[in-house]
DNA sequence: TTTATCTTAAAGGTCAAACCATTATAATGA
DNA sequence: TCATTATAATGGTTTGACCTTTAAGATAAA
C-alpha cells in the first residue's frame, strides 16, 4: 500500500484535476485555447478568484500558457521538457548539488545513451552525425570567434545521439541537464583554440565508435568528453573564484 | 546568450520568486511557518487574491504546504524529492512513455550508480548491505507470502547502493523512477517462489561485486537485476492484457 | 482531579462585483 | 494604400464580506 493523504476538498483542486485530465488525455490539443475565465466559471460554478488558483496551478505544472489581451487565455501547451528542467533547477538550488555532482550525472547518462545509440543507429542516423560533425569542424578552424557556434553544435550532437538512442526518457533528462549546466556555469566557460581542438576529436572518435558498432568503446569515449568538458569549467571555476 | 521572454510585470510573480529566495536561501528554514496570508497581503501591500495565488505556485512547487484552522498557514517543506517523482509521472503519462523506456533508462541509472558504489563504498557501507542482504533472505523463506516485504527491502538495498554512490543526483532521479514504476506497474506484479530465489540470488551477486571493488561486473549484475525484474513484469502485463 | 464536551478565535477557502492593463481587430483618416 | 485611433475581449488586481476547519482554552460532569 502506499496511499497519500487524503486531501481536502479544495474547490480549485478539483477544477484542476478536470483540466488536467482533459489535456493528459488528449481531449484538448496542445496549441489550443481554454474557455475565457468567465466562462470557465461559469462551467464549474465557482467564482473567479477559485478559478484563477486553479489555473496558476495548471500554468506551474507548464500544462497551459497564459496570454494577455483580446484573444487572450489559456492555451494548451506541449514541451514538458522545460518543467523537468525548472525542477531540477530547484532541487540543484536547495539541495547544494555541486557541479561535479551535476558532471559526474551527466557522465553516467551520456556513456548510457552512447551504448544504447550504437544498438540502434541507421545508416541515415550516423549521415546526420557526420553532417553535424562537418559543422562543428567549420566552427572550429574560426578560432576562438567560432567557439560559441562550436559549443551550439556539441550539444546538437549529444541531443541526436540521445534522439537515436530511441528513448525519449533519456532525451528529456538530458535536456534538463544540459539546460542546468548552462543556466549556472556558462559563465564560467570560455576556452582557447586548443581546448577546442581537443573537443573535436572527442567528437570524432565518439562517433566513429557509433559508426563501428563499438558499444563499449563509444560509451567510454562519450564519458571521456564529458569529462574533459567538465574539467574546463571547474579549472575556469577556480580561476574566477582565485580571482575574487 | 540563453535569455528568456522578458515576463509581464504580474505581482503574484515577484511575491513568488521573494518568498522563494527566502527559502532556498535558507532565510526560512523547514518546519516553520510563513505569516498568515493577511499578514503577508500588508507585507507585500496586495490583495489577498494575489497573494493567494503565489501561494498556490508555491504550494504546486513543493516548497511550502498549506493546513487549515488555527494555527495553519504555509509551512516550509524540506523534501524536494516527490515533486521530481509527480513531474517525471506527468512526462510519462503526456508522452506515452512506456514500461520498456522506464524501464531501460533504469537499468543505465542502476548500472552506473552500481559502478560508482563500488568506488567509494566504505567497510561500513557494505556490512549496511549485508544487513539488508540478510533481512531479504529472511523474507524469501516465507514464501509468496513474503513477496510483498521482500520487494521492500529490494528497493531500500537499491536506494542504499545510491546513497553509497554519493551523488544526491542519482538518489533522487533514482527515487523517482522507482516511484513511477509502483505508482503505474505495481498491479502486474505478483510473482512466485522461484521468481524470488532468482531476485534474491541477482542481490547477493550484486553486493559481492561491490565487496569486491569489481565496478564493471557490479554494474552489469545491476543491469542484469534490474533487466529480470522488468521481464517479471512485461510477462504479468502480458497475461492481464491476454485476459482482458 | 480527571475526563468529556462546548466555545472561541485564528487561519485558510470561497464568493461577488467592481475596475485596471494589455492587445488583436476593426474603424477611421491622411 | 498606409498609418493612426477607437473598441472590445480578456487577463490582472482590489475590496470586503462570509463560510469552514481546527487548536486550544473554558466549562461541566464524573
Amino acid at each position: 500500500m502506499n496511499f497519500k493523504k487524503a486531501k481536502q476538498n479544495r474547490i480549485f483542486q478539483d477544477v484542476v484535476d478536470q483540466i488536467q485530465v482533459a489535456i493528459l488525455d488528449g481531449q484538448i490539443s496542445a496549441g489550443e485555447r481554454l474557455p475565457s475565465e468567465r466562462e470557465l466559471c461559469e462551467m464549474f460554478q465557482t467564482s473567479r478568484g477559485t478559478l484563477r488558483e486553479a489555473l496558476r496551478i495548471l500554468e506551474q505544472k507548464s500544462l497551459i500558457e497564459i496570454r494577455l489581451g483580446v484573444n487572450g487565455g489559456a492555451y494548451v501547451k506541449d514541451a514538458n521538457a522545460e518543467l523537468m528542467a525548472e525542477n531540477l533547477a530547484m532541487l540543484i538550488q536547495s539541495q547544494n548539488i555541486s557541479l561535479s555532482h551535476l558532471a559526474e550525472f551527466r557522465e553516467g547518462i551520456e556513456g548510457s545513451v552512447a551504448r544504447l545509440a550504437v544498438q540502434r543507429a541507421s545508416a541515415a542516423d550516423i549521415k546526420k552525425l557526420d553532417s553535424l560533425l562537418s559543422e562543428a569542424d567549420g566552427f572550429r578552424t574560426l578560432g576562438t570567434g567560432g567557439w560559441d557556434d562550436f559549443v551550439r553544435v556539441d550539444e546538437k550532437i549529444h541531443t541526436e545521439i540521445a534522439r537515436i538512442a530511441g528513448n525519449p526518457l533519456y532525451s528529456f533528462i538530458l535536456h534538463s541537464v544540459h539546460d542546468n549546466i548552462h543556466r549556472y556555469y556558462d559563465k564560467f566557460l570560455s576556452v582557447g583554440k586548443e581546448e577546442m581542438e581537443e573537443n573535436y576529436q572527442d567528437l570524432c572518435l565518439m562517433i566513429e565508435a557509433i559508426r563501428d558498432g563499438e558499444a563499449e568503446l563509444a560509451s567510454s569515449r562519450a564519458i571521456n568528453h564529458v569529462k574533459r568538458f567538465s574539467m574546463y569549467m571547474e579549472h575556469k571555476k577556480r580561476q574566477t573564484a582565485a580571482i575574487q
